[in-house]
DNA sequence: TGTTAGCACTCTCGCTCGTTGAGTGCTAAC
DNA sequence: GTTAGCACTCAACGAGCGAGAGTGCTAACA
């Protein structure tokens, strides 16, 4: 009995096959379909022979004695490997279509992110735009609303937006609001978040002015503190999910979509690779829950020269080529607009 | 054989009773677990008898012979009809702290509550806002934003806003910015979105001048003149669906869910009545997709006198009275947040 | 007249047990 | 090296069966 040492091009041509139709069907192949589908010159007995040795081989699984093969995680790899290794980045016109509604803060790109993904891909997405840390303000200012509001605006160096509807007095007109603005962004313009933070709070305490407004500003530079102080995880499309048969289960289901919801999970799940383009397959995600899940990612840059990462997560059996082609699209898409 | 006419106080106990029972466990009702854990007095035989009874007015059912009692549309009808009438709405501090972290523009306050609902009720839970027609600029203002960039904030006299990007001059610096506001606050404001709309287009059309500006705040009252124009829905928790045994099978699930993607549908469910609660029980709701599903509506008001509406979309088998409640404390919030 | 015990009956659920069919591995011939 | 043929294996499906839950009916009782 002689042993298969390695993978010639026939075997390579036969294992490619299998896994096209076990994604496309999500059915064990068996050696008739591909001889008669893919390898029309072959006999189904010479496939068997084949997928034995490659069965041996490790990159193919029964999962009972009369059933087709089953692709195994060797097998993805060895496919994903190469896809990666021939991959010109193609720039996709569509993909940018999704922004060109709403160019707004940094969280409505990141959310219309993963939602073009999820459609594109028919995939659950999930993208993540790093942690920016010593973020400075750049200009805040106060814009007169209805009935003695004001909405409280707040710009950051890198271009983050955030704002808040706050309580001034009535008295305070366009004009007076925009004094107290100028004066502010000129004290505070520079001062990281925290800086700002402090400052407010110790000046809120003293003095016994107008601090509602400085209350407000002091709050909302926190909460923006905090929030860009962690990175931040977007998930979209979730229950695409329920398209593929490997989760026709409920059960399944709920298990996938609840580790959505941990957004350490995310991160985990997320992060790591420095490449372009990362694939993990099966229990290569590290996560025990997402053992027959996938997780293809691909990194974007963001100002900072920081890296933030858009993915999809879906069953191991997943056109990787497709995925792989709609995130470099959509990554593309938001280095553009968050990088520099 | 005597018919039984009409319900009696007992019948309405026992009733009551596996109305509980199958909101609690899903499961049908036999005689003796009524006569066990609710009429201790009682013998089965007597339960059996008054069931019996009970089925024949319509207000039980069984799946088959030798199966427990489930309850009718009719049966449901009844409690609701009776909680509805005895209804006291205690305001809930717990709905309250879910908005306390951000008060925003409408949208976010929308998606709040039904993030809230949702939470709270563990179904799935809808909110709308209708539209509002002849939204006035109250106040226009352009903040400025590093690299030749600025926000550009819209304001309506009904508090709403709406802001976007825009490129400018790099020389404009922010007093030069603030002028301009200015100016622009003073033509445009107590137009409507439509107004400025066409103003805009045709100054842009015919000046030369800094027309980028004026084609941004074009698009944006354009865009908010849609988005106003039309009813708002926003759903929160969709896939709490799955926690319920009547959508273990997948196909349900999804076919739920796709209902939920299609607003045109969300709206036929939500709208309707006129009253500041609502129950529509299975075929009630009008949708074949939906007819063994309950929706639970409350009205809450917006400034302009229309009524908004949040609402929970689960099984027939429904906590009713809980869900009203949680649905009565955030639409008073809401009511608090945007009338007047 | 209302309540209850008893009993026969019905129907689902879960189990086992053949049967079927897809797919394999092996052997022998080309 | 390839292929036809054949015996073999095992999941999937359906039928058949027993157990258990729950009913309706009848007759006795208060």
């Amino acid at each position: 009995m002689d042993h298969p040492l390695e993978i010639d091009a026939r075997k390579e041509r036969i294992l490619r096959a299998i896994i096209q139709d076990y994604v496309l069907t999500a059915m064990p192949v068996g050696s008739r379909t591909i001889s008669r589908k893919y390898e029309t010159s072959l006999s189904s007995a010479t496939i068997r022979n084949e997928m034995s040795d490659l069965e041996e081989l490790g990159y193919l699984a029964q999962p009972h004695v009369s059933a087709g093969r089953v692709p195994s995680v060797k097998a993805y790899r060895l496919y994903v490997d190469e896809l990666l290794s021939g991959r010109r980045v193609p720039q996709d016109a569509a993909a940018r279509a999704y922004f060109s509604q709403r160019v707004r803060q940094m969280e409505d790109v990141i959310t219309t992110a993963a939602q073009a993904i999820s459609e594109i891909t028919r995939y659950t997405a999930v993208v993540m735009m790093p942690k920016q840390l010593e973020l400075r303000v750049s200009c805040l200012q106060l814009v007169p609303m209805p009935r003695g509001a004001a909405l409280l605006v707040i710009v950051t160096d890198t271009g983050a937006i955030r704002d808040t509807v706050i309580r001034v007095s009535e008295k305070l007109d366009g004009d007076a609001l925009y004094a107290i603005s100028r004066m502010l962004t000129e004290r505070l313009s520079g001062k990281t978040l925290q800086e700002v933070q402090e400052m407010l709070g110790a000046y809120a305490r003293q003095s016994d002015g107008d601090t509602q407004v400085l209350q407000g500003i002091a709050d909302l530079a926190s909460q923006m503190a905090k929030q860009s102080a962690t990175d931040t995880v977007t998930v979209g499309g979730s229950h695409n999910i329920l398209n593929y048969p490997e989760y026709s289960d409920v059960d399944k289901a709920r298990a996938f979509l609840s580790v959505l919801e941990k957004k350490e999970r995310l991160m985990q799940l997320l992060s790591g690779s420095g490449d372009a383009f990362s694939v993990r397959i099966g229990p290569e995600t590290g996560l025990p829950e997402m053992a027959d899940c996938s997780v293809v990612t691909a990194s974007y840059r963001v100002g900072s020269g920081h890296k933030g990462f858009v993915g999809v997560i879906g069953p191991t059996r997943m056109p990787y080529s497709r995925v792989l082609s709609a995130l470099s699209a959509v990554g593309g898409v938001l280095s553009d607009l968050l990088g520099e």
